[in-house]
DNA sequence: TCTCATTGAGAGCAGTGCTCTCAAAACTCA
DNA sequence: TGAGTTTTGAGAGCACTGCTCTCAATGAGA
C-alpha cells in the first residue's frame, strides 16, 4: 500500500522513482519546517518554496496540510520507537529495571532533542487534525507496548511484586484490565497493570513538563538528576524492586 | 494596573466603561471561540465579527492575536484556580489526603470541562506565543502553590513521611531544592518537595492522557475510577498515609 | 459651542489552504 | 520513431488570516 513494493514486486518505473523521491523530499523539508516552526505552523506554500516549487504542485503529491501533518507523525512515531528500541537493546534481557529506565530515558532524550516533533505526538491536539487511527496507531504504540514488554517481563521472572495496599477492583476497571492483558498477551495482574498505567502517563507528565516549559524557567537547575530522582521512584510504583 | 481602578479610585468616565464592557465582551467571545475551535484556531477577525464590528476596531482594545490570548490565559488559570480553591475548601482544614485528592479531582473535572482552556494552559505551547511571565506566573501558579501548601501543612502536622528510600541529592538539585523551599517558606524537606514534584508532573500527565485522547479511544472505559486509583498511588507516593 | 481625543469603517498588504485550468513534459505502446 | 496518453508544474483565483493605515463620525470636556 505504501509503494507498491510490497505486493507483487513490480520494478517501480522511473516516473514512480522520482515520485517517490519527491514525496521524501516533501517530508523531509516538513520535517525541517515542523522542528523550526512548529506543526500549528507549518505551512504547504512554505514547504513548496523551499522544494523550489509552486505551491499548487505539492498537492499532487500530498493530498492536504493534514495529510502531511499524518506522513509527520508516523515518521516521528518510527524515530521515537527506534531510538526507545535501540536504548532498551543495550541493557540485558533479564535487567527489567535497566530496561525500564533506559526506555524512560530514551524517550526525555528524544523529546528534548525534538521538542516540536513530541508535541505533535504528545502535546495538545492540532485544532482541526484527527489523526487517522488506521495509518498511526501501529507506530503509535511502540513505546507503550515496549513497556508492558518490560513490565510483564519483570513479573514473569518474579521481579514485579505488588505491595498489596491497592483497593479493589469495580467490575468496569477489572474488565477495562482483563481485555488490555488479553489483547496484549500479558500476565501480569490488573493492579500492577494499572499502576503500569499510572507509570506511563506519569512519564509523559514529567517530560512534557520540562519540554513544554511548565516549570518556571528557573525553577529546576539539575533536571536531569531530578528525573533520575522520578524515575527511580516510578520504578518503584511500577512493582520494579529497588 | 488592570483597570486604573486601583491608584486613586478616580470615578472611571463613562467612555473608560463602554471600553471596559467593550474588552470584557472581547474576551467572553474569544473564550467561547476558544472552547469551540482551540486556541489555535482562534481569529481576530472571527472575533469581530460575533461582537458586530469591523476587524480593525478589535485592534482599538487588544493590541494583537496574542494579547487576547494572554487574556484568555489568565481568564483560564484564574478559573482554573477558583474550582481548586473551592474544592478544596470543601474538606477539613487536617484532611491533607482529602485535600489533595479534591485538589486533583478539581484539576480533572475542569480539564474535562475545558479541555481547549487546559491545552491553552497545559499543552504543547501556542506557536510563536510566548506567555508573559510578568502577567501570567501569578495566577498561573495558584493551584501548585495549593498543593504545596496541602502538602507542607500536611508535613507541619506530622502526617507526610518520607520512606527514606530516596537517594542522597547531588549539590546542585539540593540547591533547587533549598532555593524553592525557602521562597515558598517551606518546612517540608527536600526529599519530599522533589517527590512532590513528581505528584504534581504525573497528576498532569494522567489529565492530560484523558483530554488529549491519548488513550485508545477504547481502552479505559472505566475512566474515573482509573483516575481515583492513580490519586491513591500518588498520595502515598507524596507521603501522605493511606 | 468649540476643540480634541476616541472610535469604527474601509481599503489594503502579505500570508495561508485549496481548487481549477492549461500547457509542457514524460512515459507507453504500436 | 511517432502518436497518444498520463503525469506534472505553473498560474490564476477564492476565501480566509493578522495587521496597518487613513478618514470620517462621534462623544467628552473646556
Amino acid at each position: 500500500m505504501t509503494s507498491g513494493s510490497a505486493a507483487h514486486a513490480k520494478p517501480p518505473t522511473p516516473r514512480e522513482r522520482a515520485r517517490e523521491r519527491t514525496l521524501q523530499d516533501i517530508v523531509r523539508i516538513g520535517r525541517e519546517h515542523l522542528a523550526l516552526h512548529g506543526a500549528a505552523a507549518l505551512s504547504l506554500r512554505a514547504v513548496a518554496r523551499d522544494l523550489g516549487v509552486v505551491s499548487s504542485a505539492v498537492y499532487r503529491y500530498v493530498e492536504s496540510r493534514e495529510e502531511l501533518l499524518t506522513l509527520l507523525l508516523i515518521d516521528a512515531y518510527s524515530e521515537l520507537g527506534d531510538a526507545v528500541d535501540a536504548a532498551i537493546g543495550t541493557c540485558p534481557e533479564d535487567a527489567f529495571t535497566g530496561r525500564f529506565e533506559a526506555l524512560a530515558a530514551a524517550v526525555r532524550n528524544w523529546a528534548l532533542a525534538h521538542p516540536a516533533g513530541y508535541a505533535l505526538l504528545f502535546g495538545s491536539p492540532v485544532p482541526g487534525y484527527q489523526a487517522p487511527a488506521d495509518r498511526t496507531t501501529g507506530p503509535g504504540t511502540r513505546v507503550v507496548y515496549a513497556l508492558m514488554t518490560v513490565l510483564d517481563g519483570a513479573y514473569r521472572a518474579g521481579q514485579l511484586t505488588s505491595d498489596g495496599q491497592d483497593a479493589a477492583f469495580t467490575p468496569l476497571l477489572a474488565a477495562d484490565l482483563a481485555r488490555i492483558r488479553e489483547e496484549a498477551g500479558l500476565q501480569v495482574p490488573g493492579d500492577l497493570l494499572a499502576r503500569g498505567a499510572l507509570v506511563w502517563t506519569s512519564l509523559f507528565g514529567a517530560i512534557s513538563f520540562e519540554v513544554f516549559g511548565q516549570y518556571g524557567a528557573e525553577t529546576f537547575a539539575a533536571r536531569d538528576e531530578l528525573f533520575a530522582r522520578h524515575l527511580a521512584v516510578l520504578a518503584r510504583v511500577a512493582g520494579l524492586r529497588a
